[in-house]
DNA sequence: TATGAATGAGGGTTCATTCAT
DNA sequence: CATGAATGAACCCTCATTCAT
């Protein structure tokens, strides 16, 4: 029974995921239950709300972005591997509509979410940031919040049309201007 | 009784821009009527829809920003015009939830509502813009949905916290981006 | 001033008569004051509720048939008297869609309106009823509120699309069925 | 819990088709769901609209009387098919002011649902009314469309109070009417 | 007397969550 | 454990009527 559950949980994560990433965060707790095949009880009752499943996901994709950044981290130069990185990151945002609502603040608080030093993020990005910067790649007072706040703006223009040309753009302008006053 | 009907409008007007900054635009259309001291019913006649009701905040907030951009253009050189409007915008939407949403797309689409060519920011934006990028002040190769788009990043560095240090920091990378890599 | 109200009156009642007509009873108050040209409070005034007015108009319109069912009764015969009348309130009934709804009991309930004696329709169908029913053209247990009901009937035909010959027939075979087995 | 469901669901259809029979189908949705003791949740979730609460009852409605159509169809000659089917037509809407409003295109569109063949009332009206007239029991000339006015004609009858008698001999004088002229 | 702004109850629908089966 | 039916608060919008100007 164990194994049953287990498989559930994931199916229904993986739903949710996919389904978030594709439709935004307001699709309705019915819907993934729907798409996962099983009932709305079942999602509720491995996320007791609708936030729990979103912070399940978060968990998810934070894990898999920490591992990359831990990769980057150990295989290129302070900067490289620091600007690499932000690129990525408006990557899979601009892949990910819920995630993108999540980011800028629309129908859940990412920041609310506490990881284990392990699975953090924010140390990942600490680090990153710290190496960059200690090695003059990126402006000194700039800090993690700013970072993120850019990829975000990395990831608006996304909304005047899909555009990789434009994304890589975007992306350059934001490097320009942490990589410091030159 | 035209006076006390403009009166009432205005309430709901300002009432609403205070309460959508304030906390967003999923506030209840009852509760803007609540805090205005007036009946639902008052709200629906000014504003037909609830997206009635934002465009016309909206408007009120372009009309404003047309005025003092088009005051900038007029009495500084291009390039300085140009980032000081950028400064201006990122500055009213700090001070503003729900013209943040909106520029994040998130419940009501600004970019569909239409303006008179006088009041319509596009045209100023554009017009800075291309100014500044022909003074050599800015990287030609970005346009105006880029640089909104970096707005929306400015912006978005408000969600960990209002700091003003910080938001000034942000511009000011945000415009070492566009001033390109010279 | 009397002269002013007077024709205000007569301007409402007129315009939502052709309203009520037209689209029948279901149309807002406000949007008969609107085209009407005069305000919603002005209608009040004179008919302090939706159904003063429905009511007023069935006045007028009963005065007129009222009028045209004696033209009838004094130049023809019995008979010919009646059914001529009962082909006229078909064509009333089927030009005007809010004395259609009215009659089908939906909206206003005509029935409770009461009239004078000498502008009430149902005496003079009465009338004409048992003339023609003393006279052998009608089965003699019919009562006026079957013809009414019938009348009704043949105005039903509409709904199935407007079709000239299609009332005719219906007449017919209404008149067919009134004038008994014979 | 597939039968509380189905309880439910049946427990809804005949509370609206009482309530909707017995006061018009004007009665809040969530009338009818405190008079089947549900919360108007349940009543949406079987019936996701009003509209689709009365699609659902007319079927059920229609079922039946296709049902009693056909058996009259096969167990009598052809006039006294049609006219048996005919008064049954009237009895029932004269029980039935909810049918009846429907029937008289007020507030929901009959003519708009489609029904699979077998269940199709329409082909049971065109067979009956078509043998009857081959069999010279009824005009040529009338259509279906004629036939169902001249139930809605006899039903308008009840408008003027609920009288057996009445309705019997509303049956009989639309049934003369479409016997012909003879 | 005319105006039309204000009212606010009432309608249908959605959806996160609970709980009987 | 899984199910999915039930819940009911919340939302936006309409409109007949009232009443201040």
């Amino acid at each position: 029974m164990r194994a049953d559950a287990e498989r559930n949980r994931r199916r229904v994560l993986e739903v949710a995921r996919a389904t978030f990433a594709a439709e935004g965060l307001a699709v309705p707790v019915a819907e993934i239950a729907r798409r996962a095949g099983v009932g709305t009880g079942t999602v509720s009752r491995h996320f007791p709300t609708k936030d729990a499943l979103y912070e399940a996901i978060v968990r998810h994709l934070v894990a898999e972005i920490v591992e990359q950044a831990r990769e980057l981290a150990s295989t290129h130069e302070p900067g490289p591997a620091f600007f690499e990185f932000f690129g990525l990151m408006v990557d899979l945002m601009a892949a990910n509509r819920g995630l993108s609502q999540a980011l800028s603040g629309d129908g859940f608080d990412v920041e609310a979410v506490s990881f284990e030093p392990e699975h953090d993020l924010t140390v990942v990005e600490d680090t990153l940031l710290s190496a960059a910067q200690a090695a003059g790649a990126v402006r000194a007072d700039v800090s993690r919040a700013d970072i993120k706040a850019l990829m975000v703006g990395c990831l608006a223009r996304e909304q005047y049309g899909p555009d990789p040309e434009a994304r890589r753009r975007m992306i350059d302008v934001a490097s320009a201007g942490l990589r410091g006053r030159g």
